[in-house]
DNA sequence: CGCTAAAATGTTATCGGTAACATCAACTTA
DNA sequence: TAAGTTGATGTTACCGATAACATTTTAGCG
C-alpha cells in the first residue's frame, strides 16, 4: 500500500509536504507541488481514510439507515438523500434495517466505528430511542425521516400521516363504503399511530361505528408469511368493502391474499394505501393512494443534516418538517350503490 | 469520546488488557475481565473501528455498489447480499452508482478509502475497467454482478442474458408477432449485448427481418427524460407490433410513452421484459417477464467475495456462476391472427 | 522453601496521516 | 547591514487501537 512516506521519499521532501499537496493547505513552491502531484499519480497513491479519520475526527461520510430496501418510498428517499449529500461533498453510504431493532443495533454500532459525520434515519420505531440515545452521547448529528421517537428532541422530517389516514378512509366512506377496514403497522411507530388516528377520526366524522377486529396492526415490512393477514381476513365475521392499507407493502401483501381467496379488488374489496408504487405505478395506474413526496424526504432531511453538521455555533432550535401527501385517486376503489359518487375529500 | 485510556485508567489497568477483554484474545483472569467489562458498560465504549483498522489493516466490512437503487431486481439483489453478510459476520453497506463512471469512480475512491475487506460491484459497463483494476492494484477482493467487463479475469455472477433475449423473442414470434422491437442498454454494457445477439437469434431462427430502426440501445438506468424514447418510436415508419425491452426499467418507460400516445398494451403493441418487477407484480399480473434470480445474485454473489477473502492460500480459479432465468407469462403479449396461439418457447 | 512454568499484565513501537511548532533561506525595510 | 517578514519546508507528537516482546505474579512441585 502507498503511503505518503514513500511519495516523500521518491519526491526527496518530508511527509507533512507531501500531506499539504494532498490537501492544498499551506504553502508550497509549484515545482515541488508539481514534482509530488506526478509521483502520486504514478504510484496510485490513494489517501488512507482510516488514519486520517483518526486525527481528524471526521471522515465526511454521511449515513442512511432506512427499514425496507425493497420498497420504493425508501429508495425514492434514498435517491434525493445522495443528490443533497453529493451536491455538497459528502458521501453516502446506505444501510437497511429491515424494521428489525436488532439489525439497527447492529448499524449503529457501525455507524459509530466508521464514525460517519452524521445520520439520517428512519428508525424502527419507538424502542429505538436508545440508539437515539447512543448516537447524542456520542455527538453524532442525525435527523428522522418519516417518523418520531417520543424521549428525544431533534430534527426530523415528517409526512402527514394523520390526515392521509382521513383522507383515505373520508375518501372511502365519500364513494359509499361503511364497512372499512384498517391494515397498520406496528403501533410502536409513530406514523403508524397517526394513520390510525387519521382513520378513526374520519370513520366517527362520517358516522361509521368500525365493526370489531377491523383494525389490524402489524409490521410496515414485508411479513414472513401471510398466514397473520390471512387470519385477519378469515377471522371477521363481516367481511368489509373496503380496506385501508397503513403502506404500500401491506396493500400489495392484502392483494396477494385476496387474490389467494378470489376476491377481486375494487370489484368485492377496495383498497387504498399510504405511499405510491414508484415508477410502477405507471405499469397500471390501479392502486388509489396517499403519495408522499418521497424524494424530497431523503432531500430536506439530508439538507437539515448537513446545515446541523457545519453549524459550529451548535444548534438553533429543533426543527420539524411536515410534508404534505396527495390523494392520487386511481381504480382500486368501487363506487357503492348508496354511496355519493363525488368524492367530497378530493377537493 | 470514550478511549481503552479511560476504561483502562477507571479499571486500573493498561490500555493492552481492556484491548485483549475487547477482543478475547491472551489470558485475563475473571476478575479483572468483569472489572473492565462494567466499567465499558458504564461509560458506553465504543471501539474506534478506525484506529482499529488502521493497525489491523481490516474492517469486517464489506461494500455492494449497484447501480439504480430504484430497480427491484436490484434491491433484492441487496437483500440476499446483506443476508449472506450477515451470516458470516461481516457488515454491509451500500453504494448507488446511477450507472453513472464518475459516480462509480466516487465510490471506488470511498471504497478505498474506507479500506472495505471486499466489494460486490455492478459495473456500469466496459469502461467500468480502470475502475476494477484500481481495485485489483489495491488488492481490494471483489466480484462482479450481473455483468461482466473484458479485459479483467475475476469471480462473477451472471444471468444467462442471451437466453433470456432468445425466450423473449421467440415468445413473441411464437404468438403471431412478427415486426418484434427491442430497447435495450447500452452495448457498452456485456448483459445488454448479449440480450441484443438473443433477440437477434430468435429472429433469425423465426425467420424475422427486423425492421430498420428497430433496436434502439440507451441506458439501462431511469432516462433523465423520455424524448430519446420517443423519438424512436415517433421515427419508425412502421410501428411493432412487439417490443422487448432490456429490463424492467425500460419497459416500464415504454409504457409511460404508449400510454402518453394513447397505444394500448398490449391491444397494439405487445410488450416483455427482462427482470421482474418484485412485489409489484402481485398487484398486477401484467407483464410477460424473463425473471431472473435477484436475490440469488446477491446471495452467491457475497458468498464468492466472503470466500475469496477468507481464502488465506491466495486463490483458486476464478469462478463463473450463471443463474438461469424463467419465462413468466402474463397478459402483456397479444395474440395475433396469424401466429401460433402456442407457445414453443415455454415447453 | 526455592525454582520453574504458566498465567496475567505491562511497555514500546507502529499503523498513516495531520496540527503545532521549529527551522532556514530569501527578501524587505529602516 | 542588522532586524523583521514572508515563504517553503522539516520535526515531533499524537489520534486510538494492537502486535510483539518484556515483566511480574501466581501456581505447582520436588
Amino acid at each position: 500500500m502507498v503511503t505518503i512516506y514513500d511519495i516523500a521519499a521518491q519526491a526527496g521532501v518530508s511527509a507533512m509536504t507531501v500531506s499539504r499537496v494532498i490537501n492544498n493547505t499551506g504553502k508550497i513552491s509549484d515545482k515541488t507541488r508539481a514534482k509530488v502531484k506526478r509521483i502520486m499519480e504514478q504510484l496510485g497513491y490513494v489517501p488512507n481514510q482510516t488514519a486520517r479519520s483518526l486525527v481528524l475526527h471526521q471522515t465526511r461520510i454521511l449515513f442512511l439507515l432506512i427499514t425496507d430496501i425493497n420498497n420504493p418510498f425508501y429508495t425514492t428517499l434514498a435517491r434525493g438523500a445522495e443528490d443533497a449529500a453529493n451536491k455538497n461533498g459528502f458521501r453516502l453510504l446506505f444501510g437497511n434495517s429491515d424494521e428489525n431493532l436488532d439489525k439497527e443495533d447492529e448499524y449503529i454500532t457501525t455507524i459509530l466505528m466508521t464514525r460517519a459525520d452524521g445520520v439520517l434515519i428512519a428508525p424502527a420505531g419507538d424502542p429505538s430511542l436508545p440508539h437515539l440515545e447512543t448516537l447524542r452521547r456520542h455527538k453524532v448529528p442525525f435527523v428522522l425521516l418519516d417518523r418520531e421517537v417520543p424521549g428525544i428532541e431533534c430534527d426530523v422530517v415528517l409526512g402527514d400521516s394523520k390526515e392521509g389516514g382521513r383522507r383515505l378512509a373520508q375518501h372511502l366512506a365519500a364513494r359509499g363504503h361503511r364497512r372499512i377496514a384498517l391494515i397498520n403497522g406496528s403501533p410502536s411507530v409513530s406514523s403508524a399511530r397517526l394513520r390510525l388516528q387519521g382513520y378513526q377520526e374520519a370513520m366517527k366524522l362520517s358516522d361509521l361505528p368500525g365493526e370489531e377486529g377491523y383494525v389490524y396492526e402489524t409490521s410496515f415490512g414485508p411479513q414472513s408469511d401471510l398466514s397473520g393477514i390471512e387470519a385477519w381476513l378469515d377471522g371477521m365475521s363481516l367481511l368489509p368493502t373496503a380496506i385501508v392499507a397503513g403502506n404500500n407493502v401491506l396493500a400489495v401483501e392484502v392483494i396477494r391474499v385476496l387474490r389467494k381467496r378470489g376476491i377481486s379488488v375494487p370489484d368485492e374489496v377496495s383498497l387504498v394505501c399510504f405511499d405510491d408504487l414508484g415508477p410502477y405505478s405507471e405499469v397500471d395506474p390501479f392502486l388509489t393512494v396517499f403519495a408522499q413526496q418521497a424524494y424530497q424526504f431523503g432531500y430536506m432531511g439530508m439538507q437539515m443534516l448537513i446545515e446541523r453538521i457545519q453549524d459550529r455555533e451548535g444548534s438553533g432550535p429543533w426543527k420539524k418538517i411536515v410534508l404534505p401527501g396527495e390523494l392520487i385517486i386511481r381504480r382500486s376503489v368501487a363506487n357503492l350503490p348508496d354511496g355519493n359518487s363525488e368524492d367530497r375529500s378530493a377537493d
